[in-house]
DNA sequence: AAGCTATTCAACCGCCCCATC
DNA sequence: AGATGGGGCGGTTGAATAGCT
Protein backbone atom coordinates (compact mmCIF):
# COMPACT_ATOMS: atom_id res chain seq x y z
CA UNK A 1 0.00 0.00 0.00
CA UNK A 2 2.21 2.67 1.27
CA UNK A 3 1.51 6.07 -0.01
CA UNK A 4 2.96 7.96 -2.87
CA UNK A 5 5.56 10.49 -1.66
CA UNK A 6 4.58 14.04 -1.61
CA UNK A 7 6.35 14.73 -4.95
CA UNK A 8 7.81 12.93 -7.69
CA UNK A 9 11.47 13.82 -6.13
CA UNK A 10 13.04 13.41 -9.51
CA UNK A 11 14.52 16.34 -11.26
CA UNK A 12 13.43 18.54 -8.49
CA UNK A 13 15.83 21.03 -6.79
CA UNK A 14 16.76 20.49 -3.10
CA UNK A 15 18.88 22.69 -0.87
CA UNK A 16 18.83 26.96 -0.64
CA UNK A 17 16.29 28.76 -1.97
CA UNK A 18 17.78 31.90 -4.74
CA UNK A 19 16.35 34.89 -4.69
CA UNK A 20 14.94 34.09 -8.27
CA UNK A 21 12.70 31.06 -6.89
CA UNK A 22 11.93 32.81 -3.41
CA UNK A 23 10.15 35.85 -6.25
CA UNK A 24 8.34 33.62 -8.31
CA UNK A 25 7.52 31.72 -5.20
CA UNK A 26 6.39 35.08 -3.64
CA UNK A 27 4.61 35.99 -6.40
CA UNK A 28 2.60 33.49 -7.17
CA UNK A 29 1.27 33.17 -3.74
CA UNK A 30 0.35 36.96 -3.32
CA UNK A 31 -1.63 36.46 -6.98
CA UNK A 32 -3.24 33.26 -6.49
CA UNK A 33 -2.87 32.47 -2.45
CA UNK A 34 -0.89 29.03 -2.36
CA UNK A 35 -3.82 26.99 -2.58
CA UNK A 36 -2.89 23.44 -2.84
CA UNK A 37 0.62 23.15 -2.11
CA UNK A 38 1.63 20.21 -3.74
CA UNK A 39 0.31 21.61 -7.10
CA UNK A 40 1.64 24.68 -6.41
CA UNK A 41 5.24 24.05 -7.98
CA UNK A 42 4.33 23.50 -11.24
CA UNK A 43 1.74 26.81 -11.52
CA UNK A 44 4.65 28.68 -10.32
CA UNK A 45 7.15 27.28 -12.59
CA UNK A 46 9.29 25.80 -9.63
CA UNK A 47 11.51 23.16 -10.36
CA UNK A 48 10.57 22.29 -6.59
CA UNK A 49 8.25 19.92 -4.00
CA UNK A 50 5.52 21.74 -2.81
CA UNK A 51 6.61 20.46 0.38
CA UNK A 52 9.68 22.81 0.22
CA UNK A 53 7.56 25.26 -1.38
CA UNK A 54 5.45 25.56 1.90
CA UNK A 55 8.51 25.59 4.19
CA UNK A 56 10.09 28.36 2.56
CA UNK A 57 6.90 30.37 2.60
CA UNK A 58 5.50 29.81 5.88
CA UNK A 59 9.65 29.76 7.61
CA UNK A 60 11.04 32.44 5.52
CA UNK A 61 8.67 34.61 2.89
CA UNK A 62 5.44 34.58 5.11
CA UNK A 63 4.98 38.80 5.60
CA UNK A 64 4.06 38.93 9.25
CA UNK A 65 7.19 36.96 10.22
CA UNK A 66 9.40 38.82 12.41
CA UNK A 67 12.93 38.08 12.34
CA UNK A 68 16.09 38.96 14.09
CA UNK A 69 16.83 38.63 17.20
CA UNK A 70 14.57 37.36 19.94
CA UNK A 71 13.61 39.75 23.16
CA UNK A 72 13.63 38.63 26.45
CA UNK A 73 10.13 38.26 26.67
CA UNK A 74 10.40 35.64 24.10
CA UNK A 75 13.04 34.07 25.47
CA UNK A 76 11.25 33.67 28.92
CA UNK A 77 7.83 33.10 27.17
CA UNK A 78 9.85 30.18 25.32
CA UNK A 79 11.35 28.79 28.28
CA UNK A 80 8.18 28.56 30.12
CA UNK A 81 6.23 27.58 27.53
CA UNK A 82 8.84 24.92 26.95
CA UNK A 83 8.35 23.74 30.56
CA UNK A 84 4.85 23.29 30.35
CA UNK A 85 4.59 21.87 26.24
CA UNK A 86 8.01 20.17 25.66
CA UNK A 87 9.03 20.07 22.43
CA UNK A 88 5.56 21.34 20.94
CA UNK A 89 7.34 24.07 18.97
CA UNK A 90 4.09 24.75 16.85
CA UNK A 91 1.76 25.22 20.34
CA UNK A 92 4.54 27.20 21.85
CA UNK A 93 4.69 29.44 18.68
CA UNK A 94 1.12 30.43 19.00
CA UNK A 95 1.95 32.28 21.99
CA UNK A 96 4.96 33.94 20.29
CA UNK A 97 3.19 36.41 17.41
CA UNK A 98 5.14 36.01 14.20
CA UNK A 99 7.86 33.62 15.55
CA UNK A 100 7.91 30.26 13.03
CA UNK A 101 7.70 27.08 14.98
CA UNK A 102 10.84 26.47 13.34
CA UNK A 103 12.83 29.25 14.52
CA UNK A 104 11.51 28.71 17.82
CA UNK A 105 13.04 25.24 17.75
CA UNK A 106 16.06 26.33 16.47
CA UNK A 107 16.70 29.16 18.90
CA UNK A 108 15.89 27.01 21.78
CA UNK A 109 18.74 24.92 20.47
CA UNK A 110 21.38 27.10 19.80
CA UNK A 111 20.62 29.05 22.57
CA UNK A 112 18.14 28.60 25.49
CA UNK A 113 18.97 24.93 25.75
CA UNK A 114 22.62 26.02 26.00
CA UNK A 115 22.32 28.42 28.72
CA UNK A 116 19.95 26.38 30.91
CA UNK A 117 22.45 23.76 30.42
CA UNK A 118 25.03 25.49 31.58
CA UNK A 119 23.38 26.53 34.89
CA UNK A 120 23.08 22.96 35.56
CA UNK A 121 19.51 22.98 34.61
CA UNK A 122 18.06 20.12 32.63
CA UNK A 123 16.68 21.59 29.42
CA UNK A 124 14.24 18.73 28.91
CA UNK A 125 12.99 18.71 32.40
CA UNK A 126 13.55 22.11 33.55
CA UNK A 127 14.90 20.50 36.81
CA UNK A 128 18.27 21.14 38.34
CA UNK A 129 20.19 17.85 36.96
CA UNK A 130 21.28 16.90 40.74
CA UNK A 131 17.61 16.19 41.05
CA UNK A 132 17.63 13.28 44.04
CA UNK A 133 14.34 11.10 44.45
CA UNK A 134 11.97 12.39 46.13
CA UNK A 135 11.31 10.33 49.77
CA UNK A 136 9.22 12.84 50.95
CA UNK A 137 5.63 11.19 50.42
CA UNK A 138 3.53 14.25 50.50
CA UNK A 139 5.98 16.12 48.80
CA UNK A 140 5.79 13.92 46.54
CA UNK A 141 2.19 13.90 45.93
CA UNK A 142 2.46 17.73 45.35
CA UNK A 143 4.61 17.47 42.57
CA UNK A 144 2.48 15.22 40.87
CA UNK A 145 -0.32 17.91 41.28
CA UNK A 146 1.88 20.55 39.60
CA UNK A 147 2.45 17.74 37.39
CA UNK A 148 -0.81 17.04 36.83
CA UNK A 149 -1.86 20.91 36.75
CA UNK A 150 0.72 21.06 34.10
CA UNK A 151 -1.04 18.39 32.12
CA UNK A 152 -3.95 20.17 32.10
CA UNK A 153 -2.39 23.58 30.87
CA UNK A 154 -0.78 21.70 28.21
CA UNK A 155 -4.32 20.48 26.99
CA UNK A 156 -5.63 23.46 27.07
CA UNK A 157 -2.68 25.42 24.94
CA UNK A 158 -2.85 22.65 22.51
CA UNK A 159 -6.64 23.03 22.45
CA UNK A 160 -5.92 26.58 21.86
CA UNK A 161 -3.03 25.66 18.95
CA UNK A 162 -5.49 23.60 17.33
CA UNK A 163 -8.09 26.42 17.02
CA UNK A 164 -5.22 29.08 15.62
CA UNK A 165 -4.52 25.82 12.80
CA UNK A 166 -8.41 25.81 12.14
CA UNK A 167 -8.84 29.23 12.28
CA UNK A 168 -5.64 29.66 9.83
CA UNK A 169 -7.36 26.87 7.57
CA UNK A 170 -10.47 28.50 7.45
CA UNK A 171 -8.83 31.59 6.04
CA UNK A 172 -6.41 29.95 4.36
CA UNK A 173 -5.44 32.49 1.68
CA UNK A 174 -4.84 35.05 3.39
CA UNK A 175 -2.31 36.85 1.75
CA UNK A 176 -4.08 38.12 -1.10
CA UNK A 177 -7.37 40.29 -0.74
CA UNK A 178 -8.00 40.45 -4.98
CA UNK A 179 -7.58 37.13 -6.00
CA UNK A 180 -10.21 34.61 -5.41
CA UNK A 181 -12.73 35.21 -2.12
CA UNK A 182 -10.99 32.38 -0.55
CA UNK A 183 -8.30 34.86 -0.54
CA UNK A 184 -10.15 37.92 0.88
CA UNK A 185 -10.04 37.67 4.11
CA UNK A 186 -10.23 40.80 6.12
CA UNK A 187 -9.74 39.07 9.56
CA UNK A 188 -6.67 36.88 8.34
CA UNK A 189 -4.68 36.49 11.23
CA UNK A 190 -1.76 36.50 9.52
CA UNK A 191 -1.47 38.88 7.02
CA UNK A 192 -3.84 41.53 9.57
CA UNK A 193 -3.82 40.80 12.75
CA UNK A 194 -5.13 44.44 13.66
CA UNK A 195 -8.04 43.98 11.94
CA UNK A 196 -9.33 41.16 14.35
CA UNK A 197 -12.23 42.41 15.98
CA UNK A 198 -11.94 43.34 19.50
CA UNK A 199 -13.34 41.16 22.11
CA UNK A 200 -12.12 38.46 25.06
CA UNK A 201 -9.49 36.58 23.60
CA UNK A 202 -10.50 33.19 22.51
CA UNK A 203 -8.49 31.65 25.36
CA UNK A 204 -10.39 32.57 27.36
CA UNK A 205 -13.30 30.59 26.01
CA UNK A 206 -11.49 27.89 26.00
CA UNK A 207 -10.77 28.77 29.69
CA UNK A 208 -14.14 29.08 30.48
CA UNK A 209 -14.68 25.27 28.93
CA UNK A 210 -11.53 24.03 31.10
CA UNK A 211 -13.33 25.76 33.80
CA UNK A 212 -16.17 23.69 33.17
CA UNK A 213 -14.45 20.70 33.87
CA UNK A 214 -12.55 22.69 36.97
CA UNK A 215 -15.63 23.86 38.59
CA UNK A 216 -17.93 21.03 38.16
CA UNK A 217 -19.92 20.98 41.43
CA UNK A 218 -19.02 17.25 42.08
CA UNK A 219 -17.04 17.46 45.41
CA UNK A 220 -15.12 13.53 44.08
CA UNK A 221 -14.18 15.38 40.97
CA UNK A 222 -12.79 18.59 43.13
CA UNK A 223 -11.01 16.22 45.56
CA UNK A 224 -8.99 14.47 42.77
CA UNK A 225 -8.49 17.44 41.16
CA UNK A 226 -8.31 20.78 42.04
CA UNK A 227 -9.52 19.98 45.51
CA UNK A 228 -6.44 17.06 45.75
CA UNK A 229 -4.24 19.46 44.26
CA UNK A 230 -5.20 21.95 46.91
CA UNK A 231 -4.94 19.41 50.12
CA UNK A 232 -2.18 18.11 48.46
CA UNK A 233 -0.22 21.69 48.58
CA UNK A 234 -1.27 21.82 52.21
CA UNK A 235 0.29 18.57 53.33
CA UNK A 236 -2.51 16.00 53.01
CA UNK A 237 -1.63 13.58 50.36
CA UNK A 238 -4.67 13.52 48.34
CA UNK A 239 -4.79 10.94 45.23
CA UNK A 240 -4.77 12.73 42.59
CA UNK A 241 -6.14 10.85 39.04
CA UNK A 242 -7.47 12.05 35.82
CA UNK A 243 -9.21 10.12 33.08
CA UNK A 244 -7.09 12.02 31.14
CA UNK A 245 -3.66 12.16 32.77
CA UNK A 246 -1.31 9.49 31.51
CA UNK A 247 1.38 10.83 33.56
CA UNK A 248 3.02 8.77 36.93
CA UNK A 249 4.74 9.98 39.47
CA UNK A 250 7.68 8.38 38.49
CA UNK A 251 8.04 9.24 35.20
CA UNK A 252 6.96 12.73 35.81
CA UNK A 253 6.43 14.26 38.55
CA UNK A 254 8.73 17.10 39.62
CA UNK A 255 11.58 16.16 42.25
CA UNK A 256 13.02 17.63 45.08
CA UNK A 257 16.92 17.68 44.70
CA UNK A 258 18.30 16.47 47.89
CA UNK A 259 19.26 19.49 49.48
CA UNK A 260 15.21 19.83 49.34
CA UNK A 261 15.07 23.50 47.29
CA UNK A 262 15.37 21.88 44.21
CA UNK A 263 12.24 20.91 41.87
CA UNK A 264 11.38 22.39 38.60
CA UNK A 265 10.03 25.61 39.79
CA UNK A 266 12.62 26.54 42.20
CA UNK A 267 15.20 25.47 39.17
CA UNK A 268 13.26 27.83 36.64
CA UNK A 269 12.97 30.67 39.29
CA UNK A 270 16.38 30.02 40.30
CA UNK A 271 17.48 30.71 36.10
CA UNK A 272 16.06 33.87 35.98
CA UNK A 273 16.70 35.39 39.31
CA UNK A 274 20.29 34.46 38.48
CA UNK A 275 19.92 36.21 35.15
CA UNK A 276 19.30 39.42 36.61
CA UNK A 277 21.41 42.71 37.07
CA UNK A 278 21.11 42.36 40.97
CA UNK A 279 22.40 38.99 41.43
CA UNK A 280 25.53 38.16 41.79
CA UNK A 281 25.82 34.25 40.21
CA UNK A 282 28.67 34.74 38.61
CA UNK A 283 26.86 34.04 35.12
CA UNK A 284 28.63 32.69 32.25
CA UNK A 285 29.41 35.78 30.06
CA UNK A 286 27.40 34.90 26.85
CA UNK A 287 25.71 36.15 23.65
CA UNK A 288 22.37 38.30 25.22
CA UNK A 289 24.02 38.57 28.62
CA UNK A 290 23.12 42.26 28.70
CA UNK A 291 19.94 41.63 28.26
CA UNK A 292 19.48 39.20 31.05
CA UNK A 293 20.85 41.69 33.15
CA UNK A 294 17.80 43.80 32.74
CA UNK A 295 15.26 41.27 33.37
CA UNK A 296 14.11 42.13 36.53
CA UNK A 297 12.76 45.54 35.39
CA UNK A 298 11.80 44.46 32.08
CA UNK A 299 9.70 42.08 32.95
CA UNK A 300 6.07 41.68 34.49
CA UNK A 301 6.49 38.47 36.02
CA UNK A 302 9.77 39.09 38.21
CA UNK A 303 7.43 41.73 40.01
CA UNK A 304 5.78 40.24 43.40
CA UNK A 305 3.93 37.76 43.47
CA UNK A 306 0.82 39.49 44.47
CA UNK A 307 0.99 41.33 41.37
CA UNK A 308 1.25 38.17 39.35
CA UNK A 309 -1.88 36.76 41.18
CA UNK A 310 -3.87 40.24 41.21
CA UNK A 311 -2.73 40.25 37.12
CA UNK A 312 -4.75 36.71 37.26
CA UNK A 313 -7.29 37.40 39.20
CA UNK A 314 -8.11 40.40 37.16
CA UNK A 315 -8.02 38.71 34.18
CA UNK A 316 -9.47 35.00 34.58
CA UNK A 317 -13.07 34.37 35.53
CA UNK A 318 -13.45 33.76 39.04
CA UNK A 319 -13.67 30.18 38.68
CA UNK A 320 -10.26 30.08 37.01
CA UNK A 321 -8.82 32.07 40.03
CA UNK A 322 -11.04 30.10 42.56
CA UNK A 323 -9.65 26.43 41.61
CA UNK A 324 -6.75 27.01 39.58
CA UNK A 325 -4.86 29.84 40.61
CA UNK A 326 -5.86 29.43 44.34
CA UNK A 327 -5.08 26.05 44.86
CA UNK A 328 -1.95 27.20 43.95
CA UNK A 329 -1.73 29.98 46.41
CA UNK A 330 -3.16 28.55 49.17
CA UNK A 331 -0.55 26.50 50.32
CA UNK A 332 2.02 29.29 51.81
CA UNK A 333 2.21 32.27 53.78
CA UNK A 334 2.65 34.07 50.53
CA UNK A 335 5.02 37.14 51.25
CA UNK A 336 7.00 38.24 48.48
CA UNK A 337 10.12 36.75 48.00
CA UNK A 338 11.53 37.91 44.69
CA UNK A 339 13.16 35.80 42.17
CA UNK A 340 16.59 37.37 43.30
CA UNK A 341 16.06 35.60 46.77
CA UNK A 342 15.67 32.46 44.95
CA UNK A 343 18.78 33.21 42.82
CA UNK A 344 20.95 33.99 46.18
CA UNK A 345 19.84 30.39 47.29
CA UNK A 346 21.52 28.79 44.18
CA UNK A 347 24.57 30.39 43.13
CA UNK A 348 27.08 28.35 41.05
CA UNK A 349 23.63 26.36 40.48
CA UNK A 350 24.14 24.15 43.34
CA UNK A 351 21.12 25.32 45.35
CA UNK A 352 22.72 25.43 48.72
CA UNK A 353 21.63 28.29 50.31
CA UNK A 354 18.79 26.72 52.34
CA UNK A 355 20.12 23.21 52.70
CA UNK A 356 19.16 21.39 55.10
CA UNK A 357 16.69 24.16 56.36
CA UNK A 358 13.50 23.58 58.33
CA UNK A 359 11.73 25.79 55.41
CA UNK A 360 12.69 23.75 52.87
CA UNK A 361 9.42 22.30 52.11
CA UNK A 362 8.06 25.89 52.42
CA UNK A 363 10.69 27.44 50.19
CA UNK A 364 9.38 24.77 47.65
CA UNK A 365 5.86 25.29 47.87
CA UNK A 366 6.96 29.21 47.71
CA UNK A 367 8.22 28.20 44.49
CA UNK A 368 6.23 26.65 42.69
CA UNK A 369 3.27 29.25 43.57
CA UNK A 370 5.62 31.44 41.90
CA UNK A 371 6.61 29.59 39.07
CA UNK A 372 2.92 28.63 38.30
CA UNK A 373 1.30 31.83 38.51
CA UNK A 374 4.10 32.89 36.35
CA UNK A 375 3.10 30.75 33.89
CA UNK A 376 -0.53 31.74 34.42
CA UNK A 377 0.29 35.20 34.27
CA UNK A 378 2.54 34.68 30.51
CA UNK A 379 -0.26 33.23 29.38
CA UNK A 380 -2.99 35.56 30.88
CA UNK A 381 -0.96 38.66 29.23
CA UNK A 382 -0.82 36.88 25.78
CA UNK A 383 0.03 39.56 23.32
CA UNK A 384 -3.45 40.97 21.47
CA UNK A 385 -1.79 41.11 18.49
CA UNK A 386 -0.79 37.73 18.29
CA UNK A 387 -2.11 35.53 15.56
CA UNK A 388 -4.13 33.25 17.33
CA UNK A 389 -6.80 35.81 18.90
C1' DA B 1 46.73 34.30 6.16
C1' DA B 2 45.44 29.64 6.60
C1' DG B 3 43.43 25.92 8.77
C1' DC B 4 40.46 24.14 12.12
C1' DT B 5 36.47 24.14 15.14
C1' DA B 6 32.15 25.79 16.80
C1' DT B 7 27.86 27.87 15.94
C1' DT B 8 23.81 29.10 13.50
C1' DC B 9 19.77 28.35 10.98
C1' DA B 10 17.45 27.23 6.56
C1' DA B 11 15.94 23.25 4.73
C1' DC B 12 14.93 18.38 4.46
C1' DC B 13 12.97 14.00 6.09
C1' DG B 14 9.82 10.92 7.95
C1' DC B 15 6.00 10.36 10.61
C1' DC B 16 1.45 11.58 12.14
C1' DC B 17 -3.15 13.65 12.07
C1' DC B 18 -7.19 14.73 9.87
C1' DA B 19 -10.45 15.42 6.15
C1' DT B 20 -12.36 13.38 2.28
C1' DC B 21 -13.88 9.76 -0.60
C1' DA C 1 -14.93 1.46 8.09
C1' DG C 2 -11.00 1.70 5.62
C1' DA C 3 -8.02 3.86 2.11
C1' DT C 4 -5.98 7.87 0.46
C1' DG C 5 -4.03 12.43 0.10
C1' DG C 6 -2.74 16.92 1.95
C1' DG C 7 -0.76 19.39 5.34
C1' DG C 8 1.58 19.97 9.74
C1' DC C 9 4.96 18.78 13.19
C1' DG C 10 9.30 17.65 15.35
C1' DG C 11 13.90 15.85 14.67
C1' DT C 12 17.89 16.18 12.11
C1' DT C 13 21.21 17.64 8.64
C1' DG C 14 24.54 20.32 6.39
C1' DA C 15 26.12 24.61 4.26
C1' DA C 16 27.47 29.10 5.59
C1' DT C 17 29.56 31.88 8.81
C1' DA C 18 32.14 33.26 12.93
C1' DG C 19 35.66 32.64 16.04
C1' DC C 20 39.90 30.77 17.47
C1' DT C 21 44.71 29.08 17.10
Amino acid sequence: MGRSPCCDKVGLKKGPWTPEEDQKLLAYIEEHGHGSWRALPAKAGLQRCGKSCRLRWTNYLRPDIKRGKFSIQEEQTIIQLHALLGNRWSAIATHLPKRTDNEIKNYWNTHLKKRLAKMGIDPVTHKPKTDAILSNDGQSKHAANLSHMAQWESARLEAEARLVRQSKLRSSSFHNPLASPEFSSPSSPLNKPALVPPGPPRCLDILKAWNGVWTKPNDDQAGTSAGGAAASVTGLAGDLESPTSTLSYSENAPQMSSNGIGDSSTAYIEFVGNSSGSCEGGMMKEEGEEDWKGIDNSMSFTSGLQDMAITVDNTHNSAWTGEFTDLLLSSSGGGDRSFCEGCGESDNGDASGSAGSGDASHDYLEDNKNYWNSILNLVDSSPSDSPMF
